[in-house]
DNA sequence: TTGTAGGCGTTATCAT
DNA sequence: ATGATAACGCCTACAA
């Protein structure tokens, strides 16, 4: 049963001030050593823990970050979410925050907006960024701290996200090192940014090897199994040895796909993805693929964001936190 | 920007004292129609927030529910956890609460114990039972309310779940009813009460047939790949005709060990299992299963964690919200 | 119907 | 080095 002990209360059984037990506690202000160990000894026999609402009342602070996650993820993007938050977690409970999760609607931002309004959070880590993204519009008006996990072309926003750009491009050199020359990239809407980017990417390793990509090789509307599967007929026509699929959703059908029309993986044609997961290793073939740590992501995005709230100027952090797999599907 | 208006703003401006502008926000306490409109259309037109941190001091409350996720969630167990916390979302949005995520580690539950200790929750749902929970032994103790999403057989705990017995003793029936006899049941893990559970209904249902469960063909351990490769063996030697599996994972497992023995579903063995999902529908061939409402799960334990704060005593919850999905592993 | 004053638990300011 | 006192913004007896 939690005491309901107050400051109060450990400055009566100790005959001091409220004062001075407030700053025995936060350390503030001149106290002599004495005194301090005292109150602390009491604080630690009674098991005191000050009321966090009551400071936040005080210090116009609320000890908590807001979280916004989307509800539109697909499954494939859940285990992201989820380590990702892990990393928040530990940020956040290592400095004493807490996180208040805002699902985002379909049709607005109405959870988010009322947890600024009753400002409820000193901040928010929005865990993925659209091209015109109205949530960030509505942070950045609202003066509210806050980091986006992605990239935006905005450049007032600071960013946290993996080199995507760096990852793709060294997952296309390794297949180019193993001699393909005809390489298509599958990427399912080229409307968000990470498309254009991994796509950049995919291109700089044909220069770096004094090629050029076949601009007909790339799709940038893989939006289902249809889709998918005409994808890789075409490719196959063109002659292409390889796939790189920009995630392991299109990995996943383009494998199923290639299942169906009895294509060989990889002695008829290699396949890579650019997202790592449990799925594309216990697949069969398993899948060659970029792992990016997610954890580490969201442990960067709330390490900036605390920053952001003590006041500092941290700047955006494009993080090459990503290893290469290399499995069966690529041999 | 946050407009800082205090309600002694508005009373100043109105020429009323705050007792009168609190007493209009609230609705509580005698006030002509007359004040209470001018004071709403004030606050409605100069767009004013309550500051809900004070209001929280005031009423020792802070209108945050806690939500425990556990951390080491497989990636089968996510789109529950997420669509759970759709539902739950819902009705605290509605009834003007915010939702504190406290991610659970392995080594026990500090992040759930500063929350608590720091009385930043009106009341906690815990997503998830253990046989002996440890946390919700923990949050037993603390006094605040709470629910649990599951079952438990401890009857002090308000508990929400679905009617898994029936669920899984419906299922059963309708493979008994396609004339198999022989069916085995496969699970993870034996300590887990849900296991158990199924495991009834799944007898209950060969019972309400005038049939007896071969226990033979009962298996509770299945948790690795191997473990599942051996149980479909040992299952089709002794004549099984049908697999009912618990989970999606077991039952994706069992697929990849059949594809594996060349043996066809559904041709040479049925499956089925209890818990729905993409995976399962995507397969080849589809896999028949349970299908569960979750976010209906996550709606109702938070409206009735509202009902616990709100001081009335609602009883535990199980469920009816599950319909069978045939698909072509039935056939 | 409305206003006054005190309290919620803490921090911050200014004395001492 | 320590204390008294006033914020912080809201709620709520109790008074008027």
């Amino acid at each position: 049963m939690p005491d309901k002990m107050t400051i109060d209360d450990i400055a009566e059984a100790l005959g001091v001030s409220k004062t001075t037990v407030s700053r025995a506690i936060s350390g503030k202000g001149r106290i002599s050593a004495a005194t301090t160990a005292r109150i602390r000894d009491y604080i630690e026999q009674h098991n005191y823990k000050p009321n966090v609402v009551a400071r936040g009342l005080a210090q116009q602070r609320t000890y908590n970050i807001g979280v916004v996650c989307p509800m539109d993820y697909e499954i494939f993007d859940l285990p992201f979410f989820h380590r990702c938050l892990h990393g928040i977690s530990e940020v956040t409970a290592a400095a004493g925050y807490d996180i208040l999760l805002s699902m985002l609607e379909a049709q607005g931002h109405r959870n988010l907006q009322r947890i600024v309004e009753h400002r409820k959070v000193d901040g928010v880590v929005l865990t993925r960024t659209l091209l015109h993204d109205p949530v960030a519009e509505y942070l950045k008006r609202s003066g509210l701290p806050f980091v986006v996990i992605g990239s935006s072309p905005d450049p007032e926003l600071v960013q946290i996200d993996n080199d995507h750009r760096n990852a793709c491009c060294e997952l296309t050199s390794i297949l180019l090192g193993k001699g393909m020359r005809k390489l298509a990239l599958v990427g399912k809407d080229d409307h968000q940014i990470i498309t254009e980017t991994r796509r950049k990417g995919f291109e700089a390793a044909f220069v770096r090897a004094g090629l050029t990509a076949d601009p007909a090789l790339i799709y940038l509307r893989a939006d289902n199994e249809h889709a998918v599967l005409t994808i890789l007929e075409d490719a196959l026509a063109r002659g292409a040895e390889g796939i790189v699929c920009m995630d392991e959703r299109i990995a996943t059908m383009m494998l199923a796909a290639c299942r169906e029309k009895g294509v060989r993986v990889p002695e008829d044609v290699r396949l890579a993805s650019f997202y790592n997961s449990q799925a594309l290793d216990h697949s069969s073939p398993a899948i060659t693929a970029v792992d990016v740590d997610d954890r580490k992501i969201g442990f960067t995005a709330a390490r900036t964001l605390l920053e952001l709230i003590e006041g500092r100027e941290p700047g955006s952090q494009f993080l090459k936190n990503y290893k290469i797999i290399l499995r069966e599907s690529t041999m």
